[in-house]
DNA sequence: AAAGAGGAATCGG
DNA sequence: CCGATTCCTCTTT
């Protein structure tokens, strides 16, 4: 098993709410980090000896990868519990790395003699899994910030990025909505808030806002130490003038944001996609979320098909979006592709 | 039942 | 003002 391997899990790994938020949020990492090592250690005894996976692998709750945070998350811990049972599988049978350790010792002194090399590769291993794995969670959080239209540092947020967020997060996470109890905070307010502060505002949920937010502030802070060039556009000091100009509160056209959403396939081909990119033709797979995405854009709550579709029909006489010639359902064509 | 077409009133930057 | 939203009726798939 090697670092490469488990970022091949990722995507897996994003498919889990709760996983993403203990992969940046600081603490958490920490939880990630003894997962690896059980998922690492399982996988090296498997191979040496044949031995299968301890049960609690398989066995989710035993492993504390949430530590004592999110109670209200281990619900959810159950529920994924076949994405680990998939994770072993998929461990268990590739795990090259291993190889020229496990030719120069028995399986014995595995575990006795060699503990000192198994650690260093497990360090280094996980050092670049988490590497890469914040990589990918500072690309996600790169996404929203330019479908909501806001900058990365949450202190430079307005309320109105603020309600933004706030949607975005709940949708997100399919929480029930929050938005209502944090009425009129800037982003600064927000960030001047304790995990108590949350708590006490939103009993339920609090908490798990908080961990979100975290994970904007840590990426905010990868930003700034470690020049991250995921904003390669923009210069490495953001002043907030950057951070304006490169994510200007302007209206956006319904049409630009389709194809914003066209564009990244990589997290929206579940609800929209090209069918012919040259010709500008797309599918709208997901109407409903779709339609969701656009209400959190322009802050419309009660945004749905049936209006978003209406808008679009309003491209027909202006040529920016017509009905291709053979007319499909929720299938619409851009007249000038680009 | 959901999608599609388009009229009409209204909203908001 | 203009583009988008909201609400509507009627038609099509």
């Amino acid at each position: 098993m090697n670092a490469f391997q488990l970022l091949s899990l990722y995507p897996r790994i994003t498919c889990v709410p709760t996983l993403y938020f203990s992969v940046l949020s600081n603490f958490l990492v920490i939880n990630l980090r003894s997962l690896l090592r059980t998922m690492i250690k399982a996988a090296w005894l498997d191979e040496t000896e044949g031995i299968k996976p301890p049960p609690t692998l398989v066995g989710l709750p035993e492993v504390s990868w949430f530590g004592p945070y999110i109670p209200c998350y281990n619900r959810l811990a159950v529920e994924e519990k076949p994405w680990v049972v998939e994770v072993t599988g998929a461990t268990a049978p590739a795990a090259p790395t291993s190889r020229t350790l496990e030719e120069s010792l028995t399986p014995n002194q595995v575990q006795d003699s060699s503990s000192k090399v198994e650690i260093q590769v497990e360090e280094r291993c996980l050092e670049q899994v988490q590497t890469m794995v914040v990589g990918e969670v500072l690309k996600d959080v790169d996404t929203a910030c330019k479908l909501l239209n806001i900058s990365p540092d949450p202190l430079t947020w307005s309320c109105v990025h603020v309600q933004k967020w706030l949607l975005w997060t709940e949708h997100l996470y399919k929480l029930p909505q929050v938005s209502t109890m944090f009425k009129e905070l800037t982003g600064k307010d927000l960030c001047s808030m304790t995990e108590a502060d949350f708590r006490q505002q939103s009993f339920q949920f609090g908490d798990v806002l908080y961990a979100h937010l975290d994970i904007w502030r840590s990426g905010k802070n990868k930003e700034d130490t470690g020049k991250s060039n995921l904003h390669h556009l923009h210069s490495v000091d953001d002043s907030w003038s950057d951070v304006m100009c490169n994510y200007p509160s302007q209206p956006i056209h319904l049409w630009q944001f389709l194809q914003e959403l066209l564009l990244k396939p990589h997290n929206y081909s579940c609800c929209i996609r090209w069918l012919n990119k040259e010709k500008g033709i797309f599918k709208i797979e997901d109407s409903a979320r779709v339609a969701r995405l656009w209400g959190i854009r322009k802050n419309r709550p009660a945004m749905n098909y049936d209006k978003l579709s209406r808008s679009i029909r309003q491209y027909y006489k202006k040529g920016i979006i017509r009905k291709p010639e053979v007319s499909r359902r929720l299938v619409y064509q851009f007249v000038n592709p680009v």
